[in-house]
DNA sequence: TTGAAAGCGTTACCAG
DNA sequence: CTGGTAACGCTTTCAA
């Protein structure tokens, strides 16, 4: 009754379950049902498929038998013949760069189970002949692409090839193809103004890392040029800090970023999780929030409540956003469905993280 | 330069560059590198696949060729040809039964992706038919099962089938099949028994729903029973409270839990992130985490970073389970590996959440 | 409404 | 070492 306490490795010499026959060796063909229903293949394969042109008659006959010799498919050799797999694949790349990344895969493949697809998921970033080779294998029929540069080699790709795509995200110039994204613009202005309404005038934008803005990471660029000229309509000085997306790199950068403005009131982050690492290094200061400072940022909603106080978010739909870029590469496969840019409005939810700045001069000091 | 504030649904009815050509048609194939290197497909095939009996010089010449004419294989036609799918599959059921599971899906596509494996992920839960089909469709040549029962009919399917699989958790009876597993005997053993020394007396469960247990869902039944032996050696009460892994109605079985005993003074939580209803039920009533009240969960660590204060785990490396399985999987497929039951002993992760009782008379009232 | 046969792009066996 | 050729299991004309 009692289990071991330490770690089975039961590397028990059993002879395994015969796995090296040919998976397929032992199963029931269409061939099969078409015998047995003394009927021929091409005709079996119509009634598989719901074609219209076969007497009802023989339907009823033919499906009774392949339900009594439990007969399924081969998939694999439905997809060959037909040139066509149904299948989706997003492609999840390895890089720290980006938010609530996961969800995006349950979303994602949620729309693609719903529509009877299957679901690939590749992690690892790709390299171009991977890519390439990706799209030559008849594996999928089209990709999700996420992470999104203004200048994106693997858009740019595929728009040449010609291979179904959608982005989560976006590029410089996204004419022709179907994407979902974030308005990092309008939810940074709006954030802004909020907090300026509340009465902030120090809020520091804590951002990606340098070289995401630079190598042309959309919600980097996006979202520190909309707190720029967000700052500089409303008159607030700019207050900018960058860090990787890593707890302990975003307490070190807020640590420094509140010796260099300790009096500063509110901090948006660029951050998804590892927003934490803000809330451990105000702890460490002694500062409340949101008494001393506000906090917000791009999050989910169901990670934004672990937080205490519950972090205020521009909300991230992550799992919304994966389900409507399956949908719409799904459509667009099946013909149906136009070009869609889906942008929606960003959503401001105020927590507990977010208030009016205390009296600047009743600030505690730092411990 | 301002983008639109609203959602931009912009079904420009644009001609959709060619996708309903047939995917495959103007790939080139390898009867084109035949043709093209003057030698037949059987070698070409031959050189695809590393086989040792060809000419080097073929070799260099065909290679030539073949990165020329950027020829990329079909895999589609490989897996239907070869009898196999170099794929694995992870079954992800809908359920909200289980703890972290969203990290068991990166672990293993990564472990897929070591080994030059496509990786499947299939959510919502399968129905036999479905099951059957999967297993004929040809699409994978193994399985992940996951959110095992003590008696699970998945698993009886696949082992009278003979169609590979690997378990994330386990059955009554395991003979055969690898998996890896938590201890939850012994993590909740543990657990209890840290506590206890601390001085704590009153020590809670608040457990997975009565449903999960009396359908024999493994985590449920083996934490729960464990809880029970536990209590009883140590001569302490037993408390237990059940909820639905929903944040308010873990809440809410907080609140029933400290109303019928106000003097408990730790919580162990079977709830994953859904353990912030605890937090915020103690919170609600005025109540201090760990001076009044200490608590502790099977967790993730980066999940439990989240929590004001840390909160202490049993921890659940999740990603690494799904690592594993994938990998166990894939060297099973391959024909090394013999049957594996990989039971770590569990990792107590104090943190912030956890401390000695307070003197149970010094306990605040609740609000 | 049905059947025969030609693929789909590979692999793998068997001769040479 | 190389080339023919038969599968792989199904879809899809094309005729009947």
């Amino acid at each position: 009754m009692a289990e071991s306490v330490t770690m089975i490795l039961a590397s028990l010499p059993v002879a395994l379950p015969v796995i090296n026959m040919k998976p397929t060796a032992n199963d029931v063909t269409i061939a099969d049902i078409a015998q047995a229903a003394g009927v021929s293949v091409s005709t079996v394969s119509r009634i598989l498929n719901n074609k219209p042109d076969v007497a009802e008659d023989t339907r009823r006959r033919v499906q009774a038998v392949i339900k009594e010799l439990g007969f399924t498919p081969h998939a694999q050799a439905q997809r060959l013949a037909a040139g066509r797999s149904r299948a989706i694949a997003l492609l999840f790349p390895d890089a720290q760069l980006s938010l609530m990344r996961e969800e995006f895969i349950l979303g994602a493949a949620k729309a693609a189970s719903d529509a009877a697809y299957t679901f690939y998921l590749m992690t690892s970033t790709v390299s171009k002949p991977q890519l390439a080779a990706l799209c030559h294998s008849a594996l999928t029929d089209g990709i999700i692409v996420m992470e999104i540069h203004l200048n994106d080699w693997r858009v740019n790709f595929l728009k040449k090839t010609g291979f179904p795509f959608v982005m989560i995200g976006r590029c410089a110039n996204n004419a022709g193809v179907s994407l979902i994204d974030m308005d990092f613009e309008q939810g940074i202005a709006q954030t802004i103004e909020h907090l300026a309404g509340l009465g902030h005038r120090k809020i520091a934008l804590l951002a990606l890392p340098g070289e995401a803005y630079e190598h042309g990471y959309g919600p980097a660029v996006r979202s520190q040029d909309s707190y720029v000229k967000t700052c500089k309509r409303l008159g607030l000085p700019r207050i900018i800090a960058t860090s990787n997306d890593v707890r302990a790199q975003v307490s070190e950068a807020t640590h420094k970023l509140l010796d260099r403005h300790p009096d500063l009131t509110a901090i948006v982050s660029m951050h998804g999780d590892t927003t934490i690492g803000v809330y451990r290094a105000l702890q460490e200061r002694g500062l409340c929030i949101p008494d001393d400072v506000s906090v917000i940022a791009f999050i989910t909603s169901r990670t934004a409540e672990l937080f205490t106080p519950a972090l205020g978010a521009i909300d991230f739909p992550a799992y919304e956003f994966g389900y409507q870029a399956g949908r719409m590469l799904i459509e667009r496969l099946n013909g149906s469905g136009a070009v869609e840019h889906i942008i929606p409005p960003p959503q401001l939810v105020l927590r507990r993280s977010v208030a009016e700045p205390r009296n600047a001069s009743g600030r505690r000091n730092p411990a």
